[in-house]
DNA sequence: TGTACATCAGTGAACGCGCGTTCACTGATGTAC
DNA sequence: TGTACATCAGTGAACGCGCGTTCACTGATGTAC
């Protein structure tokens, strides 16, 4: 049963958007092909026609879900009065480290929900992991404006995404200590970016 | 072949320590019970003459592993000279954040090795993992003396994490970011605690 | 535009494999006398 | 202390299951005339 060019390309990307989803929520280990393809509405035997194996599916995921991040920081970045700017990036903080960020079953931040895989990935998702990832980080310190240099923003960023994980992997267990984190950071990471360079 | 019960004992401590350095490689999932027991120079049958689950071993694992990080910090807590423990604290941090730290093949800090995979544990590793960090914050906390409120604490143990983690994401692909990322945390974290009780 | 046929996206059975777990068995240890 | 026997830690085959991948097949689409 051949179907439209058109219509196959969409299914195509129904299937990376699922596949997003799904890896964020439990890991690229936890996600079969199978699964994958029925959460595009489809059955296992197809996936091949469409990626050469299911590491290709977990590499284009991964460029997509990062490339997605990297716009929005960049469109922030883009703005060209500096109050804005810096009010934007802090509202861009602040739902980073929201409770509604952490109870999503998706992380909000793929580079969060996929770097403590990434070590033991193939070569190639490590490969758009990194490449995501060095192009994040130059939107974030371009957001930042003149409020810190690239060393700062690195340390701000690894603060924000280490708050948010280990947020999140006591979430179930304790949630009382998951929210005093979740605050700790926004204050120390909020504050400190507030106030004009500090230096510290 | 039935074997001492001391030979037993210690049979069981191999097997979890050997799972340890296992689960820290190669995460929960990537560790099969057969192989776990042949790291610990067995069969994979008598697993279950120690272990009710395989979920049990890593229960118990956790719980081993972050018991010892909480020792290590408590005992840099015990220091009764304040300039003694605050180099001590640096010390730590600094190694934490060491290109030898983001290289072995096991990850020096637990909490930072299983953190990502915590949201899809069973409740009794997530729980064994929650009472160890937040025994760890306790210690962490009081290591720091006036140097720091509980608050500063956790946000700062969160930044270590955070750096550590997106460190070793991107140590194959990108190493020079890599680099940068450490030596970007490490000169926030450590210069910020080095200098008296700043405020921010 | 109409017809004939090759293409190929999607289906679902099947493959080999490794997983967690179970089980009958072994034989030295631990124990009761 | 010596003997007889129950215990149980460890072995390795076997289980059902889900995995990634392959393949013969279907039939509407795309194309050549």
């Amino acid at each position: 049963m051949r179907i439209t060019k058109k219509q196959a390309a969409e299914n195509k990307s129904r299937v990376v958007a699922g596949a997003l989803a799904l890896f964020r929520a439990k890991g690229f280990e936890g996600v079969g092909v199978a699964e994958a393809m029925r959460a595009a509405g489809m059955t296992h035997g197809g996936f091949y026609n469409h990626f050469p194996s299911k590491d290709a599916l977990a590499a284009e995921t991964c460029r997509q879900a990062l490339a997605t991040s990297v716009a929005k920081v960049e469109a922030i970045a883009a703005i060209a009065d500096p109050d804005e700017r810096r009010m934007k990036m802090t509202d861009y903080m602040g739902r980073y480290l929201s409770a509604q960020a952490r109870d999503a079953p998706a992380p909000s931040c793929p580079m969060a929900a996929f770097a403590g895989e990434m070590p033991r990935q193939p070569k190639p998702v490590a490969q758009a992991y990194g490449e995501g990832l060095r192009a994040y980080l130059a939107a974030f310190t371009a957001a930042g404006g003149e409020s810190w240099s690239r060393k700062e923003a690195l340390a701000r960023f690894a603060a924000l995404a280490g708050a948010l994980i280990l947020a999140r992997s006591v979430a179930e267990s304790d949630p009382a200590l998951s929210d005093e984190l979740l605050a700790a950071s926004k204050d120390d990471l909020i504050l400190a970016s507030g106030s004009a360079k500090s230096g510290r």
